[in-house]
DNA sequence: TTTGGCACTCGCAGATCCTGAGTGCCAAGT
DNA sequence: ACTTGGCACTCAGGATCTGCGAGTGCCAAA
């Protein structure tokens, strides 16, 4: 009973605090909620939430704001999922699907989830190593240079030039085409290693030195996970805060051009449902007073890559976390089309 | 005599504006510049510079800051392009140099770009309308599904899907690709109309609807210009100012969001030479105080897209002017070995 | 045309004061 | 064992005031 009322004042904070951004004191709480009591309680049991460090005063005789630990008890006690209004739910639906290309779904992508968030959104490009190869394609494009180009299932294409000592027959070539075609088409990139190992041994001696420059390029391409591209949108939301709270944009802005730090929020994501790390939990210095928001998106039950935003830690959970949520199973549905 | 001190004068009051982004008074001018004349002198050229809108008094009593048509004057007669240093040149040809593909150089250059100058960086992905096809491929990724795949010979890559009515017989597919090569590769985006007007007739009456949408989707693709991407980098630079100086920032990154935005401020640079918009030039509501440098790059003479930077009015436009045109050469140089 | 002199302006930084929101604690009430 | 009203206390932020000094415009003399 009593616990029962603290988390309910924490509760209320959290979403006080939320929609006005400013500490809220034990008067106010009484009022905008119908806890029931009078403030001299809540103060109490503010007092209480305090020494278990789930909220903090920025100076005395201010209100209480949460703190992340406040805002990660209030995460984890999240009931359910808010469902999407239906409205919402087309607006989002229109708008993914006149897509293109992948390039064009990751564009669009990113800037939905912006708007519909209203924070700045991220979005990964699926992962090479859990595609499989739709194609594969080796052009000459001089007599010395050829041209490798992987289509993966997801749809992400990779391009590489390869420079070759000698000049290659036409007829070598188109061997060769056809043979790493055969070979490759279908299987996954994660399995490549393995599926061309003994390539080069099957291709005429002549042609070895050529088939050899072939494979290694082929692999370092499918193997390239550190260069993953993610794509970011919605950075004016950011400044939006900016002026008036006590949030730095510029190492925001410093964090997100950082590619190592991108993957590692994106990449951790435990799988399945959405991953929410508060303030400190990012672990990147520049995050310390932002939230994260992300979850995997996929393609016929494999799970591709992540998406989701950045936002203070001071913002609308609930909705945040469905909006996130429903953007991503619309680009899984979408990615399905394709 | 007379004309040529004042424009001394406007060019020390930039000068010293640029690097303190403080206004500059007539006494502290000329300490730091040896003018051979007295404060009092300075103050009547001011007065005259005032009157002509060359320079502003934020307020009575202080000093003067240069207006858009005072920075356009500057610019105007900046002699020569300062060369880099040496080290300089060195550090953008290895940063370059290590591209795999032509999203890398993309990525690399509009780092590169960010970080040499200091200011966000944008570079536009070269034009398919002024690049020839070096390739296409024609791929079944189903019976009635077609993967169409344009590669372009500035490196540009282009893939759509194509739902065909009736499944295609693998022969006819193949004689299709084939026909499609021959006829498009080594023509120039723009003459693909021209040179895919007859396409259709010379294919079996049996597989003429499958062509009739592989022709449209291919000219779809190719003229698509109003979706040409580009690629931003460095936005963390605006909020270096941004506490300090009249730069809000929220607008500037709004702008930066709005593709059209975008596409107008690098698509008019005029050809040859680097294009400098000052403040209300720009002509974009949000970037009323931002300057933007723009310059093309290309490949083998041809001009393929543009580059450039947005900053502050009180940038410095020597270095950035000349910064802007070195990673044009070098970014122009990288393609041609590609 | 330049220059020194001089009165004038006005933004800014610092100091001071005041108000009110919010707290913690205590003693009384249930 | 909680809850509650009362009360003294704290302190950030806004408002007001003041003095300083940088910088100006103008004028008369060189």
């Amino acid at each position: 009973m009593l616990e029962d009322r603290r988390l309910a004042v924490l509760r209320a904070i959290v979403e006080d605090y939320v929609t006005t951004h400013e500490p809220v004191g034990s008067k106010a709480l009484v009022e905008r909620h119908s806890l029931g009591v009078s403030p001299a309680t809540i103060r109490n049991d503010m007092a209480a939430l305090e020494d278990e460090g789930y909220i903090a005063q920025p100076h005395t005789s201010a209100g209480r704001i949460p703190t992340d630990l406040g805002y990660r008890h209030f995460v984890d006690r999240l009931s359910g999922i808010k469902p999407l209004a239906p409205g919402e739910r087309r607006a989002i639906e229109r708008f993914l699907a006149g897509s293109v290309d992948l390039d064009d779904v990751m564009v669009r992508t990113v800037r939905l989830l912006a708007q519909v968030t209203r924070q700045v959104a991220l979005v990964q490009y699926p992962s090479l190593t859990r595609s499989s190869v739709r194609h594969v394609e080796l052009i000459a494009i001089s007599t010395t240079r050829l041209l490798l180009i992987l289509v993966a299932d997801s749809g992400r294409l990779e391009q590489r030039t390869i420079d070759i000592s000698q000049p290659l027959p036409e007829q070598q070539l188109a061997d060769m085409r056809a043979r790493l075609i055969v070979d490759v088409v279908g299987q996954s990139f994660s399995s490549l290693p393995a599926v061309l190992e003994s390539f080069v041994e099957h291709i005429d001696a002549q042609s070895r030195p050529a088939a050899v420059a072939v494979v290694a390029t082929l692999l370092d391409a499918a193997t390239e996970d550190v260069d993953e591209r993610i794509v970011i949108g919605g950075t004016a939301h950011l400044a939006r805060y900016g002026e008036e709270f006590p949030i730095a944009i510029q190492p925001v802005l410093e964090a997100l051009e950082e590619q190592v730090v991108l993957m590692r929020l994106m990449g951790e994501s435990t799988m399945g449902g959405v991953t929410v790390r508060i303030g400190q939990e990012t672990e990147v210095e520049g995050l310390s007073s932002t939230s994260v928001v992300t979850t995997r998106y996929g393609r016929h039950g494999q799970e591709l890559a992540s998406l989701g935003i950045v936002g203070p830690t001071h913002m609308d959970y609930a909705n945040t976390i469905s909006s996130v949520q429903a953007v991503a199973q619309y680009v899984t549905r979408i990615l399905e089309e394709q």
